[in-house]
DNA sequence: AGACTCGCCGGAAACGTTTACAGCGATCGG
DNA sequence: CCGATCGCTGTAAACGTTTCCGGCGAGTCT
């Protein structure tokens, strides 16, 4: 009962010996022909014969040690849920299936130690690349970048010198952007709902902030900054905080989970969105659209950024002597109701689905005014 | 300037063989030392230095070759976009990792062959199981699914006599939870917002819905009942059509995504929610929770459906000749203020932080009426 | 007609790891 | 003091594929 030896793999399935024995050819013809490479007429019928009827399959694993190639690329992020990776993730996947490869995500949670071991493991080469999108960075997170054996993307901001391949944003002219924005439309008394400090989009963030208001030459009352993290529930809690102790007529949020958050406070405490306090996000997810009033927000190009990653990553795969580039996605602004008004005007009756005084009715705008 | 021989890999990194040459031992006793197995206290020190001195890392396809197990485990679903399957991958990540494995994520969308493609393709051994998800089901589905050759977990409805592991949940239940709900606060004339009806959640929620109606002894008005898609946008689109032939004073939406564009299209026709409909949701994601009034929603226990099918896998994985199972997660009704009110009461200033009339303060609420 | 090319074929060597097996010295018990 | 036991080691086979290389028959060119 024991399987013929060379015949058939482990658990019973055929192998290219099996398919070769049957088709009454070797190995080596038979893996020519399943690879379409070679072979006389007479042998490919054969062939093509034995593999339909013992139904053949490749194995993946072996052809990868061969190759030296596994056709995965990997994706690392803080968070799976926030809808700016979901937006990366989307685009990162249409390019990477296109080319026939697949994608494994993995989850870091933001902590360091996770990043780093999952730089480390690159070097079993279980995947052919890798973009990552660090919100923290140090020398340790460095060092495994140009050292690493399989060609790494970074998707965030990084040092100057950095070798290695990077595409980003300019989020601190990405919060210019709504202050300029808040301030043309009237507003004088700014508050700003950050994420961690020490996190490269928090510092950045924070910088572009008071860089905004100083060009404008506005003092900035510390009392109107507040910071929490990237979610949902800490920048709700931080609003809330922010509203006890100060009336801004505006807030600007580090993340549209964030300005989501601020929503639910300002609504929770009787200040009327956009009339009372205008609102305005950063990234412009999905998220911005769906509330109501649906959001104004900063887009950093989320989707933009995750596309050019993989295409960088791809072309270092098919070539990997190609010098560090370094690709920069303009930020704009979309503006939506929450920050429409400058004060409470008449409504013009335009379009009945959009929150009063929307001015921007397309469903996936993106029609942002670039500073 | 060539390689030496059997010493280092094609690209010039350490090989098991580089290891043992240079502690001066055989590559077996290398890798036994390698993998903690055996050895003299003398041999491990020199491996171990040979090691560190030549930064060894294992080579993760060669060992996978040798040991039949890849540490990937492939999730399927339609849309990663979609909130209700970022909880459930989340909860698979979860287990997943805690078992040393890695997720795959496939989006399919919702495309029969997508789906039956990636059910052929797991004969190559890619992974070492798969969870899916399918919208739809086919007889090449089951073909597929019963035939393979590593394990699949399936999430959702099947037939009762498909011999392939299962969780599911009982959405008819579910619409008849969020039916007697409304019901019960007073409302009458309840619409239905819905997905395809040739998919297999759309065709239960319908069915769900009518009976659970008919149970009551009310009488269907087909008014009420529009169908879209499962997206945020014609969620939106249809809650208008919806509400410019028909006036009703409840909306019960097959999803969250459509439940917020029903939101949209209730505000937009000035509604209030709820005094002048109430609105219950279903799948009850983070979005339901961070509108605005938050949204009562149907649970189906996504999470939980995803940490179960993970774990089912896993099981599996460890003991392929387990009998096929199936589990059934009950689903529940978290009420929230988008229902809560059967008419503009007072309202209890409990919380400043949650819309008007809001029952139920607290974050992650899970406490959902089980009935 | 003989040398050459050319297409096809099969044997065998890789890819980098784990592991069955056998050898071998040292220890232990009788 | 000798045979059995035990721990350690190295050789080699496996995992399933691709591919280099030499051989061979059939044509082609001179």
């Amino acid at each position: 009962m024991g399987r013929k030896r060379l015949q058939e793999s482990a658990d019973g399935r055929p192998t290219v010996h099996t398919v070769a024995a049957r088709a009454g050819v070797s190995i080596a013809s038979a893996s020519r022909v399943l690879n379409g490479v070679g072979g006389s007429p007479e042998t490919i019928r054969k062939v093509r014969a034995a593999a339909a009827e013992v139904g053949y399959v490749p194995n993946a694993i072996a052809r990868s040690l061969q190759s030296q190639r596994t056709g995965l690329v990997a994706l690392a992020v803080e968070d799976i849920g926030n809808p700016v990776y979901v937006a990366m993730m989307r685009a990162i996947e249409a390019v990477v299936a296109s080319s026939g490869r697949q994608l494994v995500v993995h989850a870091t949670g933001g902590r360091i130690d996770n990043e780093t071991t999952l730089l480390r493991r690159l070097a079993n080469r279980y995947v052919d690349g890798m973009i990552i999108s660090p919100i923290r960075v140090t020398d340790d997170h460095l060092g495994a970048l140009v050292g690493s054996p399989v060609p790494v993307v970074v998707i965030g901001q990084l040092g100057a010198d950095a070798p290695v391949d990077n595409v980003r944003t300019d989020s601190r002219r990405g919060v210019a952007l709504a202050v300029d924005h808040l301030l043309a439309t009237g507003r004088r008394r700014i508050g700003f709902v950050n994420g961690p400090l020490d996190t490269v989009p928090g510092a950045a963030r924070d910088a572009g902030f008071r860089a905004a208001l100083a060009r404008h030459g506005i003092h900035l009352d510390e009392e109107l900054v507040e910071v929490g993290d990237f979610q949902y529930a800490a920048g709700r809690a931080a609003a809330v905080r922010l509203l006890a102790r100060a009336s801004p007529d505006a807030l600007v949020c580090a993340n549209d989970l964030i300005a989501v958050g601020a929503l639910h406070a300002l609504l929770a405490a009787r200040r009327r969105v956009p009339e009372d306090v205008a609102l305005v996000g950063m990234d412009d997810t999905e998220l911005a659209q769906m509330m109501f009033p649906q959001l104004s927000s900063v887009s950093l190009g989320s989707a933009e950024r995750g596309r050019r990653a993989a295409e960088l990553l791809l072309q270092r795969i098919a070539d990997p002597t190609l010098p560090p580039r370094r690709e920069q996605v303009p930020p704009s602004l979309a503006v939506r109701a929450s920050s429409g008004a400058t004060l409470p005007a008449a409504r013009p009756s335009a379009d009945p689905l959009d929150g009063p005084t929307a001015p921007t009715p397309t469903h996936p705008s993106s029609e942002g005014v670039t500073a």
